[in-house]
RNA sequence: GCCCAGAUGGCGGAAUCGGCAGACGCGUCGGACUCAAAAUCCGAUUCUCGCAAGAGAGUGAGGGUUCGACCCCCUCUCUGGGCACCA
């Protein structure tokens, strides 16, 4: 079988056409059975957001890496698993409803679809039967559960708290979609805002997603974002009283070497304290700094000028040590989320308070001197580094980190302090007031009926009951959070009139009147709208669905858990298939998301694990980044600099498999490399030389010759073992060199059909439609990513005789072929019979001879 | 400011247990085929000097270790990415 006639030339799109729906209708990429006593390997994309837009020429090179190692993978006799699916729910789809009035399901799903056949038209190695959607209600469904569990552990809360707000999204983000005050989708500005949120404990994880993090396979930079992100420090909480007053203040410092240099303390303007403890004389002035620092945005409090500001509370703290009064000052360089918002100034050893105390006129008295080094003496204020103590009493004389750990030891002693650990990872702010998510699968009812509740024996919603209650105060009525059972699940997203958000933070969802305003019955579950007649009997109770949805991250948290068993209804995944599958031995996407899904969907992980859901707490051991692809001019792609190159366009004039073998040869694949259009000839040329080298003229079938040239074998065998060993390191431009390197021989000498065969394999993982065309005319049965994958023969590799490099004083001056065995001797008495060596010997005396078998000699004169 | 990664011909990039720098591709130049063009094929192509044979220089800059350094060490410059009042 062939995809077209008896053409002669290279017809790509019929070809392509031919064998990419052979592969779909044959369903050649379907993975076995898990009994089928195979290993496995499970290969797996970041999936992407099917926007409208189309598939970018990104795209393509992530994919593309990651289809030669499936189709390599099965080659090697691997049972494969490389899936496909759809991050689907998300903000565009939902500006689309605003624009156009169409639900964003509509939309979704035509952007899918486009997507799929962009994906199909580029030829990869994908098992369709396992296509997942995070918007499908039967995958969503399970995202609900999850966050049920998560719920029942107490680690999903409610709380009022100053969130991000962005007024032109209408919507809360989380801080990691905060950058530099504006949001990290639209670069819209953002403020702060009071509101009601879901919450989840991500902090309980810190110690855990940091340890894990060292045995992970993954790129360091990577690696260091998420510790940085995480900002585990160590430090020492100290106690300071308050003249006059029976509470104290906590600040947490990693410098507590320099307690006896603090000449004052300084209260985030959150402080909860600060209005109590502010003098009366200093009460208007202090009222009026936090109402400003309030309404200050982040980018004018943590930008860039960020002038010093603060006023005196009036109010006196005691030195733990020293028992000397020391001012409280407020200011917001100190920030309210962080250890206790208050911290002990030190302005002759921090920056910040160097700088605090110099413009209001504080003391700075230096506690820490440099180690002495000889030569400088001199010391500059602020001295912010490590040194020896002096003016600290009984610590005088050590260096810092002894200090450190006695002078925590005394204030433990003391009862004024203790030795304690910090993070700045915040917790993760899960719900958005936004349409297009999963609906969070709760309601809320009044306190009494909770409490009545509670007392049935056969309460219907106890399944993910958390032992605390979560509760949320609304005038006088306490409403309790109740969580859905997992019969209720999936809890679908009701049609709406309108998408808009309110202005104050609604969910569009609150217009959903029969979806939010529900009569609930405790002891079976079932459910009414309350616009519905009123039923009558006790265990029917008024309830309040939650509005909020999840953000875009909840679905792709477990998706690589999902694909193993994408139709399994009994558990999100299946515990036979999740025992073979494992986890990917490949994951490849964007480096974009190191601190967000890569962060995110360890911590659900791990949560699952921890319950004993799943059997091991990682999600991604291996983990890839693909770079960057820019424009021609070597800029980023972007439709205002009208250097976007469309992916479509390059399959229409070149073909799929010219564009998959561009993207591969364009330089290393984490690499940030440009692309060019006259490149991509040279990749366009190689398969029709490759055409040519199997095709006649006339469409025949090229006349093989008996044997190889002999030069050829060794050539198609270093190249078996180049394009093997680029493959399984994911060196693909090099792999394609080699390959081009054997073509350009080829095309020169004779080559047996056994030899043309076996080069196709090489070929195929990287150009399938191609190779699978080339294949089936040989008369090969299908699918050649199928057949076994070549190995070389280390026998044909090494020539008989080896090439030396003569060298004089380390110049190369001259070479030489010996046999492979040659001793140095040998060499030597070669070497100096050399006519071209000669002239540099002459007159010299030989000192030393460096011999590198069969490398080089090196002769060293004096 | 701090942390990480990187810098090689006209261009994308090869080559690292320290052993012929510039594989492969693009571009350019020359040639073959053609009435001509496209396509294809062959040859040249780091720079300087030289008719040539050849000689010298050369992997961001400067120093060091070594018989020998793109590779290891020190200092610096630049580029990309991340963090940024986290005490």
């Amino acid at each position: 079988m062939k995809a077209h006639g008896d053409g002669g030339f290279y017809d790509f799109q019929k070809i392509e056409a031919f064998w990419q729906a052979r592969w779909l209708e044959e369903k050649t990429f379907a993975t076995e059975p898990i009994d089928c006593g195979k290993k496995k390997y499970y290969v797996l994309d970041m999936f992407p957001y099917p926007s409208g837009a189309g598939l970018h020429i990104g795209h393509p090179e992530g994919y593309t890496a990651s289809d030669i190692l499936a189709r390599y993978k099965w080659s090697c006799g691997y049972n494969v698993l490389h899936p496909m699916g759809w991050d689907a729910f998300g903000l565009p789809a939902e500006q689309h409803a605003l624009l156009t009035g169409q639900a964003p399901a509509i939309n979704t799903a035509q952007n899918i679809g486009h997507f799929r056949e962009q994906i199909r038209r580029l030829g990869f190695a994908i098992d369709w039967e396992r296509e997942i959607n995070t918007t499908d209600p039967d995958y969503y469904r399970w995202t609900q559960w999850i966050f049920l569990q998560l719920f029942k552990q107490g680690l999903a809360y409610v709380d009022e708290r100053p969130v991000w707000w962005c007024p032109e999204l209408k919507s809360v983000l989380a801080n990691e979609e905060v950058i530099d005050g504006r949001s990290e989708r639209g670069n819209h500005p953002v403020e702060r805002r009071n509101l009601r949120q879901w919450i989840l404990r991500i902090t309980a994880y810190a110690d855990r997603l940091l340890e894990n993090l060292d045995a992970l396979d993954w790129p360091e930079s990577t690696k260091q974002q998420q510790r940085a992100w995480i900002g585990r420090s160590e430090g020492t909480e100290i106690r300071f009283d308050i003249e006059g007053r029976v509470d104290s203040l906590a600040v947490y410092t990693t410098r507590c070497d320099t307690i006896y240099g603090v000449t004052y303390l300084v209260l985030a303007p959150e402080h909860p304290l600060l209005p109590i403890l502010a003098s009366a004389a200093q009460r208007g002035e202090v009222e009026d700094y936090i109402e400003r620092a309030r309404r200050k945005s982040d980018l004018e409090r943590g930008g860039l000028a960020r002038e010093k500001t603060g006023v005196f509370s009036g109010a006196q703290a005691i030195h733990p040590l020293t028992g000397k009064n020391i001012p409280i000052w407020v200011a917001d360089y100190v920030l309210g989320s962080y250890g206790s918002g208050a911290v002990m100034a030190v302005p002759a050893h921090d920056e910040r308070d160097f700088a605090f105390a110099q413009k209001f006129g504080l003391a700075i008295l230096p506690v820490i001197q440099p180690v002495p080094k000889g030569d400088e003496t001199a010391c500059k204020l602020p001295f912010c580094d490590d040194g020896i103590l002096f003016h600290s009493e009984a610590f005088n004389g050590l260096d810092s980190a002894q200090a450190r750990q006695k002078i925590t030891a005394q204030l433990e002693a003391l009862g004024r302090g203790k030795a304690c650990v910090q993070y700045k990872l915040r917790d993760w702010l899960f719900s958005r007031q936004r349409y297009w998510g999963e609906p969070i699968p709760i309601f809320w009812i009044q306190q009494g009926d909770y409490e009545r509740a509670l007392s049935l024996p056969d309460l219907y919603f106890r399944e993910f009951l958390p032992s605390k209650a979560i509760s949320y105060q609304e005038g006088d009525i306490t409403w309790i959070a109740i969580p859905l059972s997992s019969k209720e699940l999936p809890l679908q997203l009701p049609p709406v009139v309108s998408y808009q958000p309110s202005d104050q933070g609604e969910s569009p969802l609150r217009r959903a009147e029969d979806f939010c305003e529900i009569l609930v019955h405790l002891r079976t579950g079932e459910i009414r709208p309350q616009s519905q007649d009123i039923p009558s009997g006790e265990d029917w109770v008024f309830a309040r669905r939650e509005t909020h949805t999840m953000p875009q991250w909840a679905g792709s948290c477990w998706y690589h858990l999902r694909y193993l068993s994408p139709h399994d209804l009994q558990a999100p995944v299946d515990p036979g298939s999740l025992h073979y599958w494992g986890s990917p031995d490949f994951y490849i996407g964007g480096a974009e998301h190191a601190v967000l899904h890569l962060l995110y969907a360890r911590f659900w992980q791990r949560f699952l694990f921890d319950i004993a859901a799943i059997d091991r707490p990682e999600p991604y051991p291996h983990l890839f980044h693909q770079g960057i692809i820019l424009g021609e001019d070597g800029s980023k792609m972007s439709k205002s600099r009208g250097n976007v190159v469309n992916p479509d366009e390059v399959i229409r004039s070149h073909g799929a498999d010219t564009l998959r073998l561009y993207e591969m040869f364009l330089g290393p694949l984490d690499a940030m490399k440009p692309w060019n259009t006259q490149g991509i000839e040279g990749c366009s040329r190689f398969l029709k030389k490759v055409w040519r080298l199997f095709i006649q003229d006339d469409g025949m079938g090229q006349d093989w010759a008996e044997e190889d040239d002999e030069a050829l074998l060794p050539r198609l065998h270093e190249t078996i073992r180049k394009v093997t060993e680029d493959i399984e390191q994911l060196r693909f431009n090099t792999a394609i060199s080699q390959m081009m390197i054997f073509v350009n021989g080829a095309t020169s000498s004779s080559l047996s059909r056994h030899s043309a065969k076996v080069f196709l394999q090489l070929l195929a993982p990287f150009a399938p439609h191609i190779a699978e065309e080339l294949w089936s005319r040989l008369g090969e049965t299908f699918s050649i990513s199928k057949a076994p994958w070549p190995r070389f023969d280390p026998q044909l590799l090494v020539a008989e005789r080896g090439r030396i490099v003569l060298m004089v004083n380390g110049k190369p001056r001259d070479e030489l072929d010996l046999p492979l065995n040659c001793s140095r001797e040998e060499a030597l008495r070669a070497a100096l019979a050399r006519e071209k060596l000669r002239p540099y010997l002459d007159e010299k005396t030989i000192r030393r001879i460096i011999w590198v078998p069969q490398k080089l000699l090196n002769l060293v004169l004096d």
